[in-house]
DNA sequence: ATTTCTGCAAACGATTTGCACAGGG
DNA sequence: CCCTGTGCAAATCGTTTGCAGAAAT
């Protein structure tokens, strides 16, 4: 599935970029290899180590470069997490208007979509004299699992990443 | 109707820096005073330039260093615009649940509440599996008086300003 | 008197940019 | 061949911080 994806992307990004004037790079595909390749959000950093992995040669320079180009190509949406650094949502290929809710204690990140919402959304928007474009809803909460169980299963990951890491 | 909101924030305010053990400087009090009173948005170098037209002596870092305090005490809220600086809404004490309506055009800022959203927004996060904590939506539109007037008040009025400011 | 606060300027971290060379069309 | 893309390192921008003196309580 994850392959397939990575084919219209690859298709739809041609379009975007040939249609532009601009160039197919083993830098850039190496770095929509990584953006796609899974459905985690990502900052710029995590981008180039990924693109790295896959190519040597990328650099910071052109992970910050090509990353406008993915967000203005409407393949990638900036989301803001309130994190200090930009971060980057690869599934609006698949869910176009889905949202985010988040866990306050373990960070854990769910994505959801509701008709409802859209539907009121819409409404409010033209109610008070506006023709909608684009929204962005984020929740905030405490998940169930970490307050019943006093840990929880997105934890214990981020645990265990931040040991790797440093 | 600003200066009695102005008093009840200092008497808040006043409230949670004793209750931690800090102090009432003037630096604060000016910077409190720029903060609410206007009802716009701002920013950390918005606020200092006000926070100085006040006192002379208010600082760049007392400005940095006051902020965090206004957040913490729930005075004042971070939101995120997307703008590449940190936006604070002097607002929300009173109304706490309200949210943002912005013109891609012209930048104009619309604030809203709607229970209905409220409801939906608890339903949706419960359902989930999360106690709802805190939520924030942003919708973004295009604004009916700038599209049919090719121009809005909004927009000259942000015109004129951008040219004082150079 | 004892802390907390302050201004200053240096430090910081994320992102951007100028440059000279590399390489796609 | 022409023009865009690249890596590098320096520059930038918002924000944070260490320090020594100032000032609330």
């Amino acid at each position: 599935m994850a392959t397939d994806l990575l084919e219209r992307v690859r298709k739809s990004l041609q379009e975007f970029l040939s249609g532009k004037g601009l160039r197919r790079t083993p830098q850039r595909e190496a770095i929509i290899e990584a953006a796609f390749g899974t459905d985690d959000h990502f900052n710029a950093e995590d981008l180039l180590k990924r693109a790295q992995e896959i190519d040597r040669s990328v650099s910071r320079a052109t992970v910050y470069r090509t990353l406008p180009l993915l967000v203005e190509s409407g393949l990638l949406r900036e989301i803001e997490l309130g994190t200090g650094t930009k971060v980057y949502d690869p599934n609006f290929i698949d869910r176009p208007t889905h949202n985010h809710l988040i866990c306050v204690d373990c960070n854990k990140i769910i994505e959801f979509e509701d008709t409802n919402m859209e539907l009121l959304e819409n409404c409010i928007t033209r109610r008070l004299g506006f023709s909608p474009a684009s929204k962005m809803i984020k929740i905030e909460g405490h998940c169930d699992e970490l307050k019943r169980q006093g840990s929880c299963e997105h934890l214990r990951t981020r645990e265990a990443q931040e040991g790797t890491r440093g």
